[in-house]
DNA sequence: TTGTATGCGTTATCAG
DNA sequence: CTGATAACGCATACAA
């Protein structure tokens, strides 16, 4: 792979001038232009990154860091991230923390070594200090799906107290009163914030969401299947089911089913997320609309935006909401009206 | 953020001395190096890799080209890649075709920019010649999903003639005599290969599945409903459904039961992929499983020894088919013996 | 054991 | 308009 000055030397030029041709920098004659221009075809140049960011003291490649890419929620992110990284001819480079402290902390690290100066992050393992030791090294430092008070312009999240007071809501004004959850284990805060959210909503309705009715698992189809047997397992004083999200709902219907119990007819669930899946399972999940696709662009979009401006939008009259994003009900065929 | 020259300084020692402890070189002082490791530590000192490629010579991250994220597939074969990524600490530099062509070609020559010397490329639309290239350019390029003879060791494929057959011979085993297909419209290889796969078992047969009972669309749930409407508008004279994807199978089975027709009773359907999706849905799908993780897996790793040691399996007694991988049958709920 | 010097490919600042 | 030349951060051959 030839370099700027194999070129420079095959067209009896100075490698600086090559350079301006290559940049199109001014400055060139025409002729002198055209004839470096067709030796770059022709030879096959491609210019590289690494001797650009080491002198321009700049990178072109937006980090990214999520769980797991297969998951179909990550895979949503990623994606969001990756249209408008194609959009403005960014490379994006890609790392998975799995929820693990240290993997999260290298996959950060990793990133750095490659001085992204904007990241999009999602982490849950890692504590509050280093995010925030992270956003003050780099300047596109952006978090999704946490929102930490010190950096609030640099977190890009969800409403889950809001998202399950909206689940319960529409279970309310579909006139359930018994309910019943399948929630994550996972030590994060997402589901926590839910329930609270909903038990919020039950208490102003007068009902409440006993512990007794909650059982957490993985979040996924499996964990919604165990989930949802442990809790039949004990009782069935409910016809409301929330579940943490779509693939637990689906995993809970499953169960349902498979001890004769019928959707929407004999209990009403509602999910969490809106992926695809949702629409796949038999009845289709009625679920919140997790927006992150458009989150995940808008990340990416301001890690970009600060990089290039670190200042933006950290005036101290900033609102901390600024990039809180709400969810919404989509109805679909999955809760009705209670029947009993 | 220190460079080693910041080190060095607060050290008081020269750039070699402190370049040596982070390289665990030899031939340093026990003192010197405990106190140049603090110092490392104490600065924050991180490590920049465009410098260390640019002297090297070398990367050390692998290129990925799918064609889109957002796919449970391409989510599937990412992950398999990052695996193998994580595992051996390397970075993943991952870009999006979209298999439009140009899309393809700007991907792999933004590899190509950051000097990736192993990647893993799913290309469809590109053509074998300028694969060829880019082949004999970078010496870890391993091809996944596609087989071009001249560089077969570079291809990690599937066999998809076989797997059609598969699919045909345990329709056949199922007793099922009348069939239909829903096919992707797209211009790629694999579907004209499943569907010859088909055709050949049921010929052994001596049965057939005549062009009128194909319907072609876009592979996902939404093109399964609109392919397998139009199949409806035609005809209803068959018992058994191939379906180029599980997507696709979803989408059928749908719109079978919005016409009444009940699966497997009425009609059996066969899916291939093997995607999370094929157990969530009702009935849950027999299908076939691609093995794409393992498959990615085994391109990412081919890919890695490729780029330290170019010629290996490059010896010309080597088999064309050395990284064919085969489907199996998945048997679940969505097929059985025919009823009528 | 440690330091000096060179070069990796590129951009940018100077002179000419 | 064009050409030297100096960085950028790092690894390494060669000296000391």
């Amino acid at each position: 792979m030839p370099t700027i000055k194999d070129i420079a030397d095959a067209a009896g030029v100075s490698q600086a001038t090559v350079s301006r041709v290559i940049n199109n920098g001014p400055k060139v004659g025409d002729e002198t232009r055209a004839r470096v221009k067709a030796l770059l075809l022709e030879m096959g140049y491609v210019p590289n990154v690494h001797a650009r960011a080491l002198v321009s003291k700049h990178s072109t490649s937006i980090g990214v860091v999520i769980a797991e890419l297969a998951d179909p929620f990550f895979a949503t992110l990623a994606h969001g991230i990756q249209s408008v990284a194609l959009q403005k001819n960014i490379q994006m480079l890609l790392s998975c923390g799995s929820i693990y402290l240290e993997t999260e902390r290298k996959a950060i690290e990793n990133l750095l070594q490659h001085r992204c100066e904007s990241m999009v992050v999602h982490s849950k393992a890692l504590d509050d200090q280093s995010l925030i030791e992270f956003a003050r090294m780099v300047p596109g430092f952006v978090l999704i799906n946490r929102f930490i008070p010190e950096i609030s312009h640099r977190c890009v999240w969800l409403d889950n107290v809001a998202g399950g007071e909206l689940m319960a809501k529409h279970m309310l004004g579909l006139g359930h009163k018994s309910f019943a959850m399948v929630s994550s284990r996972y030590e994060i805060e997402d589901p926590y914030q839910r329930l609270e959210g909903v038990r919020k909503a039950l208490a102003d309705a007068g009902l409440e969401l006993p512990d007794t009715h909650i059982e957490y698992s993985t979040p996924d189809q499996q964990g919604g299947e165990i989930a949802m047997q442990n809790i039949l397992a004990r009782t069935r004083d409910f016809t409301a089911l929330f579940c943490y999200n779509d693939a637990m709902a689906s995993g809970a219907m499953s169960m349902l089913f498979d001890h004769g119990i019928q959707v929407p007819k004999d209990v009403s669930l509602i999910g969490f997320d809106d992926i695809l899946l949702a629409k796949y399972t038999r009845p289709k999940l009625t679920t919140l609309r997790y927006p992150i696709e458009v989150m995940a662009k808008r990340a990416a979009e301001l890690a970009l935006t600060y990089k290039e401006k670190p200042e933006a939008g950290q005036s101290p009259d900033d609102q901390e909401d600024t990039f809180k994003y709400s969810s919404i009900v989509v109805k679909r065929d999955s809760a009705s009206t209670v029947k009993k």
